[in-house]
DNA sequence: ATTACTATTCTACGAGTAT
DNA sequence: TATACTCGTAGAATAGTAA
């Protein structure tokens, strides 16, 4: 969806096209988007034709009905900001690029005395394997230390035989805002503090066709 | 604003710009937006020369924050979308022509017996005369119906020697989200029900350059 | 009155490239 | 490497007007 078309969406939804059929012109529209009457008519067009609005047309004029369509895609944007306005729902903004790691997450993820915990306390068996991720600012950074003075998620650790496994907090995660995951902070790791891995139900790799290098943005969700 | 630019600076939201300095490169910005990295750059450029954001360039790439004036232009949709979506804040939107009635309207407003209670329960001391508005579609007069039923603000009547005036109804709206002000249903009216009365602390005429025939939004606060 | 087509203008995009 | 110029061009916007 165009963003004018978006807009144009937006202030029907300002008219109150949500709740009901308004009554508006092409010229009025027009005036309110700031562009002509002949630009409100294609918008209009358009908008009827992607499905987002309903017109009923009449000599007099034409009313006009935001669609369910129309609805979802405005509440799209709408969640965006609440994330971003609403206090309470407190969400960390993290990005890092993607890097090959030495498969310790993998290993974790995939000893019996985690995995369970993971499937129970995340709610979706973590593919076996991690995405590694280095993080690229200082603000970063800070947020990763914030995130340790969080609780969080904890996975137990246990004792096999003569080795200890460290408690794993993790958090869940928005990936690159279209998969669901978590992030791990492991308490023993090779890595430094600019690193957080990542977990997913599925391949994050495959599914977002990521290579080394590429940025991956995460809502990390407290 | 343009509505691309309003795009960029949500997306930048988004990434947790309005918390945060983000690095983003404007090759990926423009991946995100869908736009090339030229596009990405123009994008940037023109939000910090207009103030949105404010940047930082580094050799290896730059950092961007939100500035309050970004954070406004995003927080002015997002409070239009909220009173769209939250049910709860109950919002009716109205709308109608202006047309020029019989004063009858103004002559109440001025009475001594209402115009204290008015400025007493509305916050304002209403300007003397009232914007009528013809109702234009059944769906704005089914709504002016349901108002009807809803307690609202009530100004009591009173008897004035052998003259009994009625209780007036209102309800505060916001006039073509420009002014505030509130609609009065009176009960004894020469008009029908396809009528609403518009007052303001000021005039409502003047104020937003309005004339006969005249388009006027209402967003009524129940 | 309206909405929307056609023709023309012009803006805004991305390719190429400088820095 | 990055960002951001110039410039040719595609497509969007408006003017004029039909329906």
């Amino acid at each position: 969806m165009e963003s004018e078309e978006w807009f144009a969406l937006y202030h029907l939804l300002n008219l109150g096209g949500h709740k009901r059929r308004v009554l508006i012109g092409t010229g009025e529209l027009g005036k309110i988007l700031g562009v002509s009457q002949q630009t409100a008519s294609r918008r209009l067009l358009e908008l009827a034709r992607k499905g987002y609005i309903d017109r009923e047309m009449t000599p007099r004029g034409q009313s006009v009905l935001i669609t369910k369509k129309g609805l979802s895609a405005l509440r799209e944007v709408y969640e965006v900001l609440r994330t971003g306005f609403e206090e309470g729902r407190n969400v960390f903004f993290l990005s890092g690029t993607v890097f090959t790691g030495f498969g310790e997450g993998a290993y974790y993820v995939t000893k019996s005395g985690y995995s369970g915990q993971f499937e129970e306390k995340l709610g979706f068996k973590p593919f076996p394997g991690t995405l590694n991720l280095r993080l690229r600012s200082i603000e970063d950074i800070r947020a990763r230390k914030e995130l340790e003075l969080l609780p969080g998620i904890v996975v137990k650790g246990f004792v096999n035989g003569e080795r200890t496994y460290g408690d794993v907090k993790c958090f869940r995660a928005k990936i690159n805002d279209k998969m669901d995951g978590a992030i791990l902070l492991i308490h023993r790791t090779h890595y430094g503090q600019d690193v957080v891995e990542v977990i997913a139900g599925e391949s994050v790799r495959k599914k977002l066709g990521l290579k080394d290098g590429d940025l991956v943005q995460l809502k990390v969700l407290v």
